[in-house]
RNA sequence: GUGGGUGUAGUUCAGUUGGUUAGAACACCAGUUUGUGGCACUGGGGGUCGCGGGUUCGAAUCCCGUCAUCCACCCCA
């Protein structure tokens, strides 16, 4: 037997439905602040992501589905969303038009090298928003008042996580300090020896104790801010407590794509397993630029489809449409006539075998049918349509409708 | 890439120190009512015990290998 590719999942029903439900909520929600639907290869040149999400990211570094393709090119499914956005904005020079806003939303499969786990696969789906052009600090606001939204929406229990990562001005000094302290001290993990030279900033999140006992002194970025950063996220701040949206600041929140600057935020949700994450965004006023445009503000997030799914629960459907049965091999076909008729208007379930009323009955309900339609010997005679409404319990007969 | 757990019916799982024809519940189909659903009762269909090899008179059970899957590390949505 031919099995999917490990990691990789087939949406069924009742998954789908409730795949369509987040799609359509979410979709309504994110339009409300002014955003638009983009879609953007599934495939990229590999130079694209290596650029943006950066070499030192393990992303690039060992999670990409990458090859050559029979052109000779070094192409990779997607890893995220964000770099084929902003590569598909340069190319569309919408970076020309210097002072316009835009605003973009998508969703679909993401694929990434990783052995799978609880809230892990290889192939996964993101549902995502960039907007580009604003730089002031409001945007910040908005995006994560928006994620908030759609967490409330669908009832999802999680806790916000707050930083800020700094800008050109602050960052990089910070990150040459950093690294000069984190090579005078002796005994990291080979990962945190690994995170000093290429992503510093990376090692408050190690999760080894030695290493956080090791590192526990050494200074933020959040305190080694710039005072145009600093003002920024004391706004952000403010406002985020005015709007009554609980945050935690969180210093050692550092976005494992390389691509961040400033304001940095994740939802995280104790109802999740170790990959607890439900949605994840921040700030990248840098990465226009890195993909050869001109220099333009950005900020996006993107919410884990499979993990907010896992918590979502779909609303109890009620009994919709009609059921078809027949209890004589003669009424089929003028059943599927019938049948025919009704579904101009209405979900109809049509049974092509004959059975027992029981059996039909029973159908019906499995269908979760409102109207159970049935043609046996009795209405075949008479050119009439036994329907019984199963929620009432009422029935009656009708005559045949003529085609 | 590393570590641990688990692979038996469509699903969730039993299966004793190795011993007749591998079981249950739910689901499915049919009947009890020759035309009245959800409930109940009765019956029925359905299994290469993940795969390969080994030990044994005999393996779902013990051993080796392999694959898959789950959880965790790492990392991230």
């Amino acid at each position: 037997m031919i099995k999917a590719l490990r990691g990789m999942k087939d949406t069924l029903s009742p998954l789908s439905q409730k795949y369509n439900f987040f799609i359509k909520n979410t979709t309504d929600i994110v339009k409300k602040y002014g955003y638009n639907f983009i879609e953007t290869p599934l495939l990229e040149e590999t130079a694209l992501f290596k650029r943006s999400v950066g070499e030192s990211s393990d992303i690039v570094g060992k999670e990409m589905y990458q090859f050559t393709d029979k052109g000779g090119n070094d192409v990779c499914l997607r890893p995220e969303g964000t770099a084929g956005v902003v590569r598909s904005f340069v190319e569309n020079k919408l970076d020309r038009q210097q002072g316009q806003k835009y605003k973009f939303f998508y969703y679909g499969a993401m694929f990434r090298y990783e052995r799978p786990q609880k809230g892990r696969l290889r192939q996964f789906h993101q549902f995502g928003v960039e907007s580009f052009g604003e730089s002031l600090v409001y945007e910040d606001v908005s995006i994560i008042q928006m994620a908030k939204e759609i967490l409330d929406f669908f009832g999802i229990n999680y806790h916000l996580k707050i930083n800020s990562l700094g800008c050109d001005k602050c960052m990089p000094s910070y990150k040459d300090d950093l690294k000069t302290k984190l090579n005078s001290i002796d005994g990291l993990c080979e990962d945190c020896k690994r995170r000093r030279e290429t992503n510093p900033v990376r090692v408050f999140d190690c999760k080894n104790e030695n290493c956080q006992n090791l590192i526990h002194k050494l200074p933020r970025i959040k305190d080694s801010l710039c005072e145009s950063c600093q003002n920024d996220f004391e706004t952000l701040t403010s406002m985020l407590n005015d709007l009554n949206i609980e945050y935690e600041i969180d210093s050692n929140l550092v976005r494992g794509l390389d691509y961040y600057n400033k304001t940095a935020f994740e939802f995280v949700s104790s109802d999740l397993g170790a990959q607890n994450a439900v949605a994840g965004g921040g700030r990248y006023d840098r990465l226009v630029e890195f993909l050869d445009g001109k220099s333009t503000p950005a900020i996006g997030f993107a919410i884990g489809i499979e993990r907010i799914l896992d918590m979502i629960e779909l609303p109890k459907t009620k009994r919709v449409g009609y059921y078809f049965g027949a209890m004589e091999d003669e009424a089929i076909e003028e059943l599927y006539k019938q049948a025919s008729y009704f579904r101009k208007k209405e979900k109809v379930t049509l049974s092509y075998d004959k059975k027992s009323l029981k059996a039909h009955l029973k159908g019906a309900d499995k269908a979760n049918s409102r109207y159970c339609v049935i043609i046996g010997e009795n209405e075949l005679k008479e050119r009439k349509l036994w329907i019984k409404d199963l929620e009432l319990k009422e029935e009656k007969l009708i005559d045949f409708f003529v085609q």
